[in-house]
RNA sequence: AGGCGCGUAGCUCAGUGGUAGAGCACUACCUUGACACGGUAGGGGUCGGAGGUUCGAAACCUCUCGCGCCUACCA
């Protein structure tokens, strides 16, 4: 960067921002390498690709923000570092996109034909295919962008038929006729996975009467009606005494005039529900089924395959299922066999992608035996292999592999992986890599394709090169961590690790990491129907909520959903990228519901203009053309005090980074920077590095000292902070002085974790800053409570009977004086020495005895104000002191609780009780003003 | 029905055995030579409820209420 600007104040991340991307990329900042040479230890992230279909929303903008804050800080710590990104084809997704553009021109897919939709979709593709990854570009994120994968590629199709060769070579993949969940709206077969049930639809029980032979009546109740046209048996539980005589009778069915038996089947029937009889659909409904297969009878699919009713539903055939509900309800009653209905509660099973109904129908499909993959993938997870965090999601993963049902994994679809397999019309079925050149023309290729899972599963290796055995391959399998949502663990984690164990022999990564779902301020999902949806984008470069929504309904749910944005004014300023992830990254990632609250992300924009300023005001304390210095460990008070702060930050930070509490590792940052750097530091070394009154300058060891610590906390806190915010800091540590030794980018510098900083760790001074820091805030209060003017100095005076508070606040008189504002020096005694009339008196509880601040008010005191301030004071000792008396008292505490804590509880107790007694000597004297 | 999670200051959230914390919001004062996107000081919580374990519980156990999610089932 050649162009720098002068640091405009105040911060703003427009023009920043876009300054570094590119700069980024130029640098390789983001390569990993493969080459065999390479000697650094590696870390891998395979990135959950999104749809290629996908827009960023806000579920991106978290996962890309926490694996880059992941990626950023091991590449900083000398890791040859991969994160691998990618799309995938989302294959029901992508075709429905791509037919809804169709039929824009009035066409259907069925009109191109199969081979011109599919080229169709690959322009599609080309045109739009990369937007998420630009998005995710503004947001800084640091893949390496050269090995992107698209599940779709030449290269991962065929990983995709290799893979489904084998496990069909090993009798793994299956073609077999069951009842399969189908979506009549998309025309093709569902696994489990992918269907959503809606709890709480209302819907009606419809009871109705089949005639029995020989005489006399069953009655049995539905929720689907249309399906009693495939109807094979009537179940009844053996033991219920209402249908003993009926046992073994056949009944008449009213349509179509077959006839079929009642049963005695005692799983199926719960005889205190309806009636306590069944009818039996087995082709329509997963349970009866199961009957189906227990009582040997007859399936009769009723349905096509776009959820009309087919031949076997005689008279009713053509109509559309609804239609048929209604008529066959209606034909019912006509016969006099309608026995009224009930409203009832139900689940709907609702397809995942177009959410109509979905219909279990009986079909032919490939299926692929989960059971014993599935037991490797538990091993792995109980043998700690694999871990998973947080830890309690392994239940969750127990479970479902516990009960995994074989995976239908053909799909029919245009848009994905075709089945490589060919069936001959007589009925034989060759399947191979690659069509064998001995079949004949009457041999056709499955028209088929792949569960789109079925290729991200094998995303861990199949990226890599597989099953070719690549240098990549070799090197980064498996990976470090997959980061991502709960809501995959079963989708794309679980079926991870049974191919990577399969196929790989190991497991696919060592660590899972699992983070929540964003949602609105108010805790719902967000979604288009709530209108609840903000894009990450408009946070980062800012909108009005005019463009956001459509219209003052929309407006009212809005705000409704965000009372933070409400009271925003017109819209989100724009944020910036670095806001927008350190707020994300301040939310605990394993928490369930993250929920959004635009205020945040504005509280974090100042968090960074605070950054700003506070950097400008370091580069301007030492002083222009102040070049890095390699000082040896700092001597002075202060000095010493900042490196150990910044010591303990770092090991916070490196602690949470590593536990993934990436939340600890921002607050950690933000405190140091804040509370510590700019309330204090910044504060004290103002005098030592600007002249004083007089022109003269502190000395210059001092002076040197000084400049040298606050340049080295100022870098190494860029450091810290780069992985959070990696605009800002590379804006500003590209500016500041730093050693020869670091590379063209903080994001190439080391991370400076604990054990960089260890030796600077100081607790002892850290103690006796906290008593000086008590102390200055003791007076500064008092000042505060009198309304004492800002200008205006104050005598103040220390008194301690201990020597080396006395000789510490004496070496620090000067801090003193600076912070509080007062007359000279203020002055250090002994306790118990007369007082001035107009003197406030503030005590600090201390472990070496009360620490009395009396500050002088003159005429400036104002008795009921001090009364009142001293009262506060004496309320919180009290409170305090009755706590400690309670705990002292009690019978136990003394003989059981560990002695240093008992201790402890006597010395806090005699220090209060200490400070109490001068509070009240002071307010004798405050009430004689 | 089972599993998981949540319930802490007005709001969003930290806090896994030793006297309750942050940000934002709120009150007062302050435009001082980094920053008003700021400073200083201050107010505000019987940690959903009940019981138990413990010398000591926001934290551990049991029960309970409310909310959310997941899995299964629902003729």
């Amino acid at each position: 960067m050649t162009d720098t600007p002068a640091l405009e104040q105040p911060y703003d991340p427009a023009l920043v921002e876009p300054r570094w991307y590119a700069f980024w990329e130029s640098h390789g900042v983001f390569a990993a390498s493969d080459a065999p040479a390479d000697a650094r230890p590696v870390y891998v992230v395979p990135m959950p690709p999104p749809n290629v279909t996908g827009s960023l929303h806000m579920g991106h903008a978290l996962m890309t923000t926490l694996e880059d804050v992941l990626v950023r800080w091991h590449r900083m710590r000398g890791f040859n570092t991969l994160w691998q990104p990618g799309t995938d084809h989302a294959g029901i997704a992508t075709q429905t996109v791509v037919e809804r553009l169709l039929a824009r021109e009035g066409k259907t897919r069925h009109d191109l034909g199969r081979d011109a939709f599919v080229a169709r979709v690959w322009q599609w593709r080309r045109e739009t295919g990369d937007r998420i990854h630009l998005q995710q570009r503004v947001l800084g994120a640091s893949p390496d962008w050269a090995r992107t994968k698209f599940t779709m590629d030449e290269d991962m199709s065929r990983a995709v038929t290799e893979a489904f060769v084998r496990l069909h070579e090993q009798g793994l993949m299956y073609r077999a006729t069951r009842l399969i969940n189908w979506c009549p709206e998309c025309r093709t077969a569902l696994s489990d996975l992918e269907v959503d049930s809606e709890e709480g639809a209302s819907g009606e029980l419809f009871e109705f009467a089949y005639e029995v032979e020989g005489g006399g009546e069953i009655v049995v109740a539905t929720t689907r009606p249309e399906t009693m046209l495939g109807d094979t048996a009537i179940a009844v539980h053996p033991d219920d005494p209402r249908y003993t005589a009926l046992h073994g009778k056949r009944v008449k069915h009213p349509f179509t005039g077959r006839t079929f038996p009642i049963v005695t089947d005692a799983i199926l029937v719960d005889p205190t529900f309806g009636t306590g009889a069944v009818k039996v659909t087995p082709a329509h409904d997963f349970n009866d089924f199961a009957t189906g297969k227990r009582h040997g009878l007859e399936e009769i699919n009723v349905l096509n395959l776009d959820g009309t009713m087919n031949e076997h539903a005689g008279r009713f055939a053509g109509m559309d299922r609804k239609e048929a509900r209604r008529a066959v309800k209606r034909a019912l009653e006509e016969k006099g066999l309608a026995r009224g209905t009930k409203p009832h509660v139900l689940t709907l099973p609702r397809c995942q992608r177009s959410g109509g109904v979905v219909e279990p129908m009986i079909s032919t499909q490939w299926f692929l035996k989960m059971k014993g993959m599935a037991d490797a993938a538990l091993d792995a997870v109980r043998s700690g292999k694999t871990r998973i965090l947080p830890a309690e999601w392994t239940k969750t993963y127990d479970h479902f592999l516990e009960n995994i049902q074989d995976w239908c994994v053909s799909r029919q679809l245009w848009w994905g992986h075709p089945i490589p397999a060919w069936h001959h019309p007589d009925g034989r079925i060759v399947v191979a890599r690659e069509r064998p050149a001995d079949l004949g023309p009457e041999w056709a290729q499955d028209p088929d394709v792949l569960d789109t899972w079925f290729s991200s599963a094998l995303w861990p290796f199949s990226t890599l090169g597989w099953p070719e055995k690549t240098p990549a391959l070799a090197r980064f399998y498996p990976a470090s961590d997959l980061e991502t949502g709960y809501d995959i663990l079963f989708f794309w984690v679980a079926r991870m690790m049974m191919f990577g164990l399969h196929f790989m022999g190991d497991v696919p990564f060592r660590r899972v990491l699992l983070h929540g779902l964003v949602v609105d301020e108010t805790g719902d999902k967000m979604s288009k129907v709530k209108g609840n949806v903000i894009d990450p984008l408009d946070l980062v470069h800012g909108t009005t909520f005019a463009k956001m929504v459509p219209d003052a309904d929309a407006m009212a749910k809005f705000k409704k959903a965000y009372p933070s944005a409400a009271a925003m004014g017109t819209g989100f300023p724009a944020f910036g990228a670095d806001a927008v992830r350190f707020t994300l990254a301040t939310y605990p990632p394993s928490n369930k519901r993250i929920a959004l609250a635009p205020r945040r992300i504005e509280g974090n924009r100042h968090f960074l203009n605070k950054i700003w300023n506070a950097t400008r005001l370091a580069l301007e304390l030492l002083g222009e053309g102040y070049t890095w210095t390699d000082a040896p460990a700092p001597e002075g008070f202060v000095n010493r005090w900042i490196r150990s702060r910044f010591a303990s930050a770092c090991a916070a930070a490196h602690a949470g980074l590593d536990a993934f509490r990436i939340d600890e590792a921002a607050t950690a940052a933000y405190r140091f920077f804040w509370y510590d750097l700019c309330d204090w530091y910044l504060e004290l070394v103002k005098p030592v590095l600007r002249p004083q009154a007089d022109g003269a300058f502190a000395r210059p060891a001092e002076v040197a000292e000084t400049r040298a610590t606050l340049a080295t906390v100022l870098e190494g806190s860029l450091r810290l902070m780069h992985p959070l915010l990696p605009f800002i800091t590379e804006e500003l540590w590209q500016r500041a002085p730093r050693p020869a030794s670091r590379g063209a980018s903080v994001a190439l510098a080391p991370f400076p974790g604990p054990d960089a900083e260890r030796a600077a760790l100081a607790p002892e001074i850290e103690a006796w800053m906290a008593t000086l820091q008590e102390i200055v805030s003791a007076g500064r209060t008092v000042r505060s409570e009198h309304d004492v003017d800002k200008k205006a100095e104050v005598a103040m005076a220390v008194r301690s009977d201990d020597a080396e508070v006395a000789a510490f606040v004496r070496a620090h008189a000067g801090d003193v004086r600076l912070l509080v504002k007062t007359r000279g020096l203020p002055a250090v005694e002994g306790r118990g020495g007369a007082r001035e009339a107009g003197t406030a008196v503030s005590v600090i509880a201390s472990q070496r005895g009360p620490i009395e601040v009396l500050v002088g008010l003159k005429g400036l005191v104002e008795k009921d104000a001090e009364l009142a301030r001293i009262d506060r004071e004496v309320k919180k000792l009290d409170k305090d002191l009755a706590a400690l008396d309670k705990k002292l008292a009690s019978p136990g505490f003394v003989d059981r609780a560990p002695p240093e804590v008992v201790e402890e509880a006597r010395r806090q107790r005699e220090a209060l009780a200490a400070g109490k007694t001068r509070l009240e000597e002071a307010r004798v004297l405050a009430a004689e003003l």
